[in-house]
RNA sequence: GCGCCCGUAGCUCAGCUGGAUAGAGCGUCGGACUUCGAAUCCGCAGGCCGCAGGUUCGAAUCCUGCCGGGCGCGCCA
């Protein structure tokens, strides 16, 4: 089982503090921390919250626990600060445990058991069949993988779900704009990629279903265009047609959605390949739009549905704290997409029994979520705590954000030939006598880890702007800048070679800030790794592994802390400090999905 | 009108289950290559944590009210 050495050491000392304070009588458990000042040392206790049960001064408990830990054999010092007990770990003592723990337990690569023992699903990614995927795509599927990938670094059995949205009235338009303009051609034909020509057709109907509204003079009379489309248009009213030609099962309009839906997929597939991502489960709504009908019937039965006058059945939003109703099913008996989410939501719930469900979904869907979460609770109590909604917020560009009416979106597809381009520049630069397929496969790492690590630096509610030189750039807090530190500190172990082999390492010569700041960053590493996990909170991981490429890279311009060259061992010890740093980076990038590099 | 999210250094963002003198990256300025990769590193400067109250020994963090920005509030998906 993965051990947590930091989390270890704390308790060991926090357990001595405990001992003493639990013969004074009943007090809150010492929680130790990292200090918030520089000068404090390592790990701190306020002893404000004793003061009044202690009937002392924090002060002077502060200075009795310091004489407490004052023995321990990992305490450097321990001392009372103004309330606080600040404790300085002896690092010499610390860096002989932390290395063989970090250059061979599993808790060092990120593996805990966090969430050891659980089944959670996680859906991401949903995409439309219609047009290709985009940057708002990208940040969902990044986020999502690698929740998952944490989830199972955690203990975590995971399955990884796509819902692809494949039928109703957008995939119809692509459909009506092929019969109408495409002369039958394949996307081989048209010599594009095949979810890229879906999406030409797309653009086709919008634009002339623009031209159409135009020319019908509708706007002047007050009408909007959504209103248009359902009254007046006559290539609105050819989609509503096709559509519930689709429903009938009309045999030419299924085949033409079979084959146009195919062609998005197989574009997507060709997407998610390049990004690294795979699903276990595909979910297609064409398949679950009829759930929960039977669902919604049992509901209303059990009093958690009702029938308002119009025979729609509603749920009663007050019961979850909410305003309105929320329509469950139309008037006309037919379903709503919530209709069919809860369906999905059960049958998962029945299929897999999974103690965690994770729905990766931008915010604007926020009350979406919570509606349909507080409706799966009535009808299935055990889900709750069960559902989580992870939200984030949209991607902007440079230029404002994106609207895909407008045609304003950055395709994912391109986005990722962008960033190879602007990485490949960059490479050969540094590289121009290297053989070119290297030099491409190294831009396609760095602009593919670069695009993932630039995605999960931000808290997912928070929006963001998208930078492609800095997503790819090598300087700050950046993917590159994480191969980097992993490719230099292979460089020292090429160059050491097997120098240090049998060398006894003298872990107690590593007490140069350089060296500690790797150990600290080691030591913090799983922690971090498991809180992200369980916290659905990538840019934890992004931090740790930059707190390591960053710690590194301080060790290694350190003319003092060298590896070749120094006194044996000594050498030994900072070359296993060395495997141990990139054994943990390796671990991160490869949680974030990122391809490390043995030179850059 | 109601709900949710956001407001922190010139810029982009962490920190938000309360702890000391609020952090990181970028940018600016100044340093470090005869030595393991200078694509790097080190340092300086830079802050009414949107505003005003409240709770607390202690508030960027919790509560209330404002101000500013975003997203929602459908028998759409």
């Amino acid at each position: 089982m993965p051990k947590d050495l930091h989390a270890e050491i704390i308790a060991d000392l926090a357990g001595a503090l405990n001992a003493w304070l639990s013969e004074r009588g009943d007090h809150p458990p010492a929680a130790l921390g990292l200090p918030t000042r520089e000068d404090a040392g390592d790990l701190t206790l306020p002893c404000h919250p004793y003061a009044r049960t202690l009937r002392q001064n924090p002060q002077a408990i502060a200075t009795q626990l310091a004489e407490v830990l004052g023995a321990h054999p990992l305490v450097a010092r321990a001392e009372a600060v103004a309330g606080f007990l600040n404790v300085r770990l002896h690092w010499g003592a610390v860096a002989a445990r932390v290395l063989p723990w970090a250059l061979t337990d599993d808790a060092a690569r990120g593996r805990s058991d966090a969430l050891a023992g659980r089944k959670i699903l996680v859906e991401y990614c949903s995409p439309n069949t219609n047009k290709p995927l985009h940057l708002g795509h990208t940040r969902n599927i990044v986020l999502g993988s690698t929740v998952a990938a944490l989830a199972r670094a955690a203990g975590a059995e995971v399955v990884q779900i796509n819902l692809i949205n494949d039928r109703g009235v957008h995939i119809c338009k692509s459909m009506l704009a092929y019969q109408r303009f495409a002369e039958g051609r394949t996307p081989e034909q048209a010599g594009r990629k095949s979810d890229h020509y879906v999406g030409d057709l797309y653009v086709q109907f919008e634009r002339a279903f623009q031209a159409e509204f135009e020319a019908s003079g509708a706007k002047d009379r007050g009408t909007d265009k959504d209103a248009y489309f359902n009254t007046e248009s006559a290539l609105g009213a050819e989609v509503r047609r096709m559509l519930m030609a689709w429903e009938a099962g009309d045999a030419d309009v299924r085949a033409l959605w079979r084959t146009m839906n195919g062609w998005c997929e197989t574009g997507f597939d060709a997407t998610y390949t390049r990004m690294g991502v795979r699903f276990d489960q595909i979910d297609r709504e064409s398949q679950t739009y009829l759930l929960g009908k039977d669902l919604i019937a049992g509901g209303l039965d059990a009093g958690t549905f009702e029938r308002d006058p119009s025979g729609a059945v509603v749920f009663d939003l007050a019961r979850i704290g909410l305003e309105g109703k929320k329509a469950v099913l139309r008037s006309d008996g037919t379903s709503v997409y919530t209709t069919q989410d809860l369906g999905t939501a059960v049958q998962r719930l029945d299929t897999h029994g999974f103690d965690r469900m994770i729905y990766v979904v931008g915010n604007e869907q926020d009350h979406h979520f919570r509606v349909l979460f507080g409706i799966l609770e009535n009808l299935r109590p055990e889900v709750q705590g069960r559902l989580f909604h992870m939200s984030y917020g949209m991607v902007e560009l440079p230029d404002g954000k994106m609207k895909s009416r407008e045609g304003k979106v950055v395709d994912a597809d391109n986005l990722m030939d962008d960033l190879h381009a602007l990485a490949y520049a960059a490479a050969k630069e540094r590289n121009p006598d290297l053989d070119d397929a290297e030099v491409h496969r190294r831009a396609e790492a760095i602009a593919l880890g670069g695009l993932k690590f630039f995605l999960l630096k931000f808290a997912p509610p928070t929006t963001f702007v998208f930078d492609k030189e800095r997503s790819i750039a090598i300087e700050g807090e950046t993917g590159a800048y994480c191969q980097y530190a992993y490719a230099r500190a292979g460089s020292i172990l090429r160059k050491l070679g097997d120098a240090d082999a049998g060398v006894e390492p003298d872990y107690a010569a590593l007490t140069l800030p350089q060296e500690q700041a790797v150990l600290k960053a080691l030591l913090a590493f799983p922690g971090e790794i498991a809180n992200a996990a369980v916290e659905l909170k990538p840019n934890l991981l992004t931090k740790a592994t930059f707190e390591v490429a960053r710690a590194f890279a301080g060790f290694f311009n350190c003319n003092d802390a060298r590896v070749i060259g120094a006194e044996p061992g000594v050498s030994a010890a900072r070359a296993n400090l060395v495997r141990a740093a990139r054994r943990s980076l390796a671990a991160g990038l490869e949680l974030m999905g990122m391809t490390p590099l043995e030179e850059m």
